[in-house]
RNA sequence: GACCCUAUCGUCCAGUGGUUAGGACACCGCCCUUUCACGGCGGUGACACGGGUUCGAAUCCCGUUAGGGUCACCA
């Protein structure tokens, strides 16, 4: 049996969770948590310069909002610790005097310190790009790499190589961008006498357009997608689907099953283009899966955002669950139901166009309105039932009554069943909207 | 420029020597329908190019081209 599986994630704290990183975040996961194995967090602080303060909790909430657990790291703890590398210095130096004493340091001009490649061919066997070669004789191109520099600090390749070590990391699963890395960081391995892991490059998530994807691009952040109305779980879907499929022709996918079925092999070797328009549908078909209660959690921040006094949360379902097939971003909730909240809704003037200042418009709202007042059973089969008998004795559409009826209502031409939202208004607020209507807009 | 990775509809993903090259998003059309959506049905649309290997290549090999990555005292 070979050892449980020890994967990491290994960000840099820029403040900034880019949407790539928390795919290679999820590959990892997914990897740990099909194996049993354990996912590690780490934070590779080790460029003071550029320490943020906050940027470490922007990344630990990204991570969490998208459902990564790690097993060890920062607020975690874990035996293999500190993790962060600005915490680790003992370590580092242990290891630096380790080189130091197999000869594989010198002293550059500067006074940084390098190590001397040994100037061999290097095989790496990925996990996802195969088995490749590193000729790295030429000093020229791979000059000896940089491992401290003369103010003492240490530069990435070296840290990330004895933490990796000294957490017992079996697996790295890392973006592309590493792969050139590779050889470098096997050398010191190979110098530090200690087996490397296995590595799997994963290939960069580019724009839609196929160039590199930089922080300001459309989905670049992570934080985008909650602030834009994404559900975690549909973000989360999308991005399991980038570059690894399992196989068929499912692409709604429960976690659990993405788990069960993930293998790092499967990993595509290509780089995939971000495509927005995917994650959008995805993100309505996970809002269509939701119950209405989980609906209701979910939009509540967003109504709150916009101030709507919806009253209670029991006064709020009924009309969420009006609208909630119409929903394919949590952001536009609020516009939807406002106006049944607020009796001073604005009318939309190209509805009022449309549809009330048609002639005769008004004259069925009034009909409509005597109609409906008299009704003793206020449910939306009734409305409809009533509005139909009463187009036909006119005799014309029920549009005719449908149309003015909703704009009346809602102020607006675009909305949920006109009958159900008649029902959830409550006779009341109709007859009132039609009568504030009627005054409003006649001659 | 050198080195490395990659190459199937516009995009994502299937397809690992013999398929009418399949599904999804997007787009278009039709149906459903009180609006907008949902849904249903149908359509447009791809193996980058050139050489091999083979009875037979999207699938294997080589080259070209294109895209990406790396060549730091960033991570």
């Amino acid at each position: 049996m070979s050892d449980p599986v020890r994967v990491r994630f290994a960000p840099s704290p820029t403040g900034f969770l880019h949407v790539g990183g928390a795919r290679t975040a999820l590959f990892n996961w997914l990897f740990a948590r099909h194996t049993g194995g354990k996912f590690i967090l780490r934070v590779e602080d080790t460029d003071r310069a550029r320490h943020v303060d906050d940027a470490v909790q922007v990344i630990l909430d990204g991570l969490r909002w998208l459902g990564l657990d790690w097993d060890e790291g920062p607020e975690v703890g874990g035996d293999r610790g500190p993790y962060f590398q600005s915490e680790r210095d003992d370590i580092y130096e242990r290891y630096f005097q380790k080189l130091m004493a197999g000869g594989h340091l010198y002293e550059g001009e500067s006074g940084a310190w390098r190590f001397r490649s040994p100037r061999g061919t290097v095989h790496l066997d990925d996990m996802i790009c195969g088995t490749i070669a590193f000729d790295m004789s030429d000093p020229a191109t791979h000059p000896d790499m940089t491992i401290r520099r003369p103010d003492g600090s240490w530069i990435f390749h070296f840290v990330n190589v004895v933490d990796d070590a000294e957490m017992g990391i079996t697996h790295v699963l890392r973006g592309e961008d590493h792969l050139s890395n590779t050889p470098k960081h096997l050398e010191l391995f190979g110098a530090l006498a200690i087996a490397p892991p296995r590595y799997g490059h994963i290939p960069l998530i580019l724009n839609r357009d196929g160039t590199k994807m930089s922080k300001r691009d459309q989905g670049a952040s992570l934080s985008s997608y909650h602030d834009a109305g994404y559900l975690p779980a549909a973000v989360r879907n999308y991005l399991c689907l980038l570059g690894w499929s399992p196989k068929d022709d499912r692409e709604l996918l429960p976690i659990e099953e993405v788990t069960r079925l993930f293998e790092p092999a499967n990993i595509n070797r290509k780089a995939a283009h971000f495509d927005i328009e995917k994650c959008h549908w995805l993100n309505a078909q996970h809002i269509a899966a939701l119950d209405i209660d989980a609906f209701t959690d979910a939009a509540i921040p967003w109504i709150e955002k916009e101030h709507i006094h919806y009253g209670s949360r029991i006064s709020l379902q009924p009309v969420l669950a009006l609208i909630k097939e119409k929903i394919k971003q949590l952001s536009e909730v609020p516009g939807w139901i406002g106006y049944f909240f607020d009796d001073a809704y604005p009318f939309d003037p190209e509805a009022v166009a449309k549809t009330l200042q048609k002639p005769g418009a008004l004259d069925r709202l009034r009909q409509l309105s005597a109609t409906y007042s008299a009704l003793d059973t206020w449910d939306a089969a009734t409305l409809e039932a009533a509005l139909k008998a009463l187009a036909a004795e006119q005799p014309c559409k029920p549009a005719e009554y449908i149309h003015p009826a909703r704009v009346a209502v809602s102020g607006r031409s675009i909305g949920p069943s006109l009958y159900h939202m008649l029902e959830v208004l409550g006779k009341a607020r109709v007859l009132e909207r039609i009568e504030r209507t009627l005054g409003q807009f006649a001659l």
